[in-house]
RNA sequence: GUCUCCUUCGUCUAGUGGUUAGGACACCGGGUUUUCAUCCCGGCAACAGGGGUUCGACUCCCCUAGGAGAUGCCA
């Protein structure tokens, strides 16, 4: 049997961790099976539904390189691919459902329904539609349909019995069919399908072999498997998969911080650290191997390696592996990466400058090992870039050493600057040595106050390195403002 | 409230009856170094609890506890 999987979003807000991670499952399932990886739009909910979030959608796939073999703009042979598409579809089922007995409409508004459930709530009774419109007699919706009352579809859940279905992962899930959620709605007021309908018609029709899903949806597994009974189908190979979550073991929202891919994206993570991280909650392949690109993970991914238990999201770790990633790139691809975080910060200018060009790439070695996510490149390297503003006097003093020797230290440094910035790196040290050695100091105690007074901070990418990036003449006028704080702080006291 | 699913270091996990319970992140030390970072070395740290089954249980079964999810004209 060919394997037929999708991937059901509702476009009703930005692609998040969790959505993708169930994507990028089915995805990389159907591709080590060789089967078809199936992208369709579950846009019912008219309410919530935006524009933005379905261009967030493609542009999110598409920025992970998740193809998809068949669904909205490729087409495919069991289009449409997007629901609002397929609203006749819907309904034709529903009123099968309805001329079988096995669905019925429903008057009920909304206010009803609201003060029922606050009353379960109340009451701690369990909570669920009453079946108040269960068995009205064909007058009496004739009645109300003539009389303009508008209505919805629910489904017989039936009060024997029990249903189960076969999951990969858990085995046999069984629920007896009274504690089923009573008589969902499958066909909304205004003609949507709810995703219960919608879902198992949709998957009938495209031949969906397995539904990789999230296990939140376990409980309606069983009123699903009841529909494709009510239809005369069979259902698909069930495997629900474990859910992702916060720090505080919550299912994972905003509140735990960014969760949504184009988050990510702006503050500079890649798209190879998104996709190994996030395919390793929950997923392993072994105990000794946990970098995969998404090549791999198309050949190697297995149902059988997926983790029963919900795993919480590692915000840190999820770093860590973007930066391992940063660090194997090419200097000219971070060169490109880097770039438009470097102009939107205002750090350069945009068209960059063939002179900012030039120092850019030339900083890129010592940057690469410094970043995290590409947005930390702005902070690291204004200083090539922009004067200094303020900086802490107190800073330029290293340890151990007073103000006087401090002054001392950058006079001998000016002194010789010229030939720093002209000499090879090896040789400037030298340089540097013999002042440390002349001023009877550590080589430290004379790179520091340099460090401060050209960069601005005790942090910084190597010393020698960045003056020679900045040049003779910014070094020099840096460290004569340096020298004039020092100074006028000897002046008074 | 009811139903369902889950339970190995703080976190992600390996482990399918016999292991000093392994790795990674984080954290803490140490080293390299020009600060930071990178890198290297080391350390801390777990089988939720209780019953069985068995010569032997992290592994199999049951119970308890805890956690999560569902219970929408949202998906």
């Amino acid at each position: 049997m060919e394997v037929r999987v999708r991937y059901a979003p509702s476009p009703t807000g930005l692609q998040h961790i969790g959505g993708i991670r169930t994507a990028l499952f089915n995805y990389f399932f159907a591709r080590s099976k060789g089967g078809k990886f199936i992208l369709r739009v579950e846009d019912t909910d008219r309410e919530r539904y935006t524009e933005e979030a379905l261009q967030d959608l493609y542009t999110t796939l598409d920025w992970l390189g998740v193809k998809w073999d068949e669904g909205p703009e490729i087409g495919g042979p069991y289009g449409p691919y997007i629901q609002s598409e397929r609203f006749d579809l819907y309904r034709e089922y529903a009123d099968k459902l309805l001329e079988d007995g096995k669905a019925y409409r429903c008057f009920c508004t909304s206010e009803r329904l609201e003060k029922l459930r606050e009353e379960q709530k109340k009451g701690k009774k369990s909570l669920g539609y009453d079946r108040h419109c269960r068995n009205l007699t064909q007058e009496e919706v004739n009645a109300k349909i003539s009389a303009g009352i508008p209505s919805v579809i629910r489904f017989k859940v039936p009060f024997e019995g029990k249903t189960s279905f076969e999951d990969v992962l858990l085995g046999k899930v069984t629920r007896k069919n009274k504690d089923i959620s009573p008589d969902p709605v499958l066909l909304k007021s205004d003609g949507f399908p709810t995703y219960h309908l919608a879902n198992v018609v949709d998957d009938h029709f495209m031949k969906i072999s397995h539904i990789l899903r999230a296990q939140e949806w376990i409980p309606s597994g069983a009123l699903h498997v009841l529909l494709y009974e009510a239809f005369g189908w069979s259902p698909p190979v069930y495997c629900h998969l474990p859910m992702v979550m916060g720090k505080d073991g919550q299912k994972l929202s905003k509140r735990h911080g960014s969760t949504s891919v184009v988050e990510f994206r702006e503050k500079g993570y890649l798209p190879e650290a998104i996709i190994n991280y996030v395919s390793m909650v929950g997923w392993s392949y072994d105990d000794k191997r946990e970098f995969f690109s998404r090549e791999e993970l198309e050949k190697l991914f297995s149902l059988e390696k997926i983790n029963k238990a919900p795993g919480v999201f590692d915000y840190k770790k999820l770093e860590w592996f973007n930066g391992q990633y940063i660090r194997k790139k090419s200097m000219p691809e971070l060169t490109g990466l880097v770039l438009p975080y470097l102009k939107k910060e205002g750090i350069i200018s945009d068209p960059v400058t063939d002179k900012e060009m030039e120092i850019v790439e030339a900083m890129m070695p010592l940057m690469a090992e410094r970043l995290h996510l590409l947005s930390d490149i702005s902070k690291l390297s204004a200083f090539l870039f922009k004067d200094i503003t303020d900086y802490d006097a107190a800073a330029l003093v290293p340890k151990k050493m007073n103000t006087e020797g401090t002054i001392r230290v950058l006079e001998e440094i000016l002194s010789v600057i010229g030939n720093v910035v002209n000499a090879g790196e090896e040789e400037a040290e030298t340089i540097f040595r013999g002042i440390a050695e002349k001023l009877e100091v550590k080589l430290g105690s004379v790179l520091m106050p340099l460090r401060v007074a050209v960069t601005g901070s005790t942090v910084s990418p190597p010393i020698i390195g960045s003056i020679r990036l900045i040049g003779e003449e910014k070094t020099v006028e840096r460290i004569k403002i340096a020298l004039e704080k020092l100074k006028r702080e000897v002046e008074n006291g």
